[in-house]
DNA sequence: CTATTAATGCAACATAGTTGCGTTTATAAA
DNA sequence: TTTATAAACGCAACTATGTTGCATTAATAG
């Protein structure tokens, strides 16, 4: 994995942003830097290294947000839910919040995507 | 609402399905039967009537499943989780199994969205 | 410094979903 | 039964999101 400039940039603004970035918003913050394309590739390959992680939104978009105990060895869990403010539209990781359930038998769990919408602290 | 043709056979496929079908999945169903802009019409209506639910697959796109005890009265409640298995494709609405979790003070719920993915009985 | 190949840019494509507008048709009133 | 009305529809065009092939550029090992 080099180490380019589109990578650098990319990871930087991820793993400083208080919210989970789309990959066109990424792009956006970028102004220019690097192509769409190389946007997505870069995501992708933050993501197989460990740095960052991604998941659903409720609307069905991609979002990547940065990883604090993951690593190429340490396979990415996040299980934690996913919080997308209807007024603010920010949306975040709430690290702390993973669901517990009962599955009926036979099932084999492989991934989970908790995602939830309504309002943040800030905008009540 | 007017009871049309479109609308009685999309009702019909829906309901009748064992899994949660997406938009296209129902144009191919209905073969030609009406546009397809009309079918992201008449889903969106029998939504609005209590009908259908929709919710956000694993990887983003839009799924349809009929409801049991919704209405345009008794609002929709659709907490449960969704399933989707890697192997068969299919895509189960798990009307048994909703999540529990403790958010943070301050954050109010309007929706949530909790899907799986993995492995299906029929298919281990 | 040079060779290798990962990474990039570009163009073209694919899929999902939306919008405006003119036409059709289900329904209710005459 | 006929007619008026607006809900529903079809079509075309558009936006957003994501992917792929291939030629070019550039990070890095030797
Ligand atoms: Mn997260
Ligand atoms: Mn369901
Ligand atoms: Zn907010
Ligand atoms: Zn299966």
């Amino acid at each position: 994995m080099r180490n380019t400039v589109a990578k650098q940039e990319i990871e930087q603004l991820i793993t400083t942003s208080e919210v989970a970035l789309s990959p066109s918003e990424v792009e956006t913050q970028l102004d220019g830097l690097c192509n769409r394309v190389t946007v997505y590739r870069v995501l992708e390959r933050l993501e197989k290294e460990g740095i960052i992680h991604k998941f659903t939104n409720v609307n069905g978009v991609l979002k990547y947000a940065s990883c604090h105990n993951c690593s190429t060895q340490n396979k990415h869990h996040h299980n934690h839910a996913h919080f997308n403010c209807v007024k603010c539209g920010d949306v975040t990781c709430l690290e702390n919040v993973e669901p517990s359930f009962n599955l009926p038998k036979g099932y084999k769990v492989a991934e989970v995507n908790f995602t939830l919408s309504g309002v943040c602290p800030k905008c009540k």
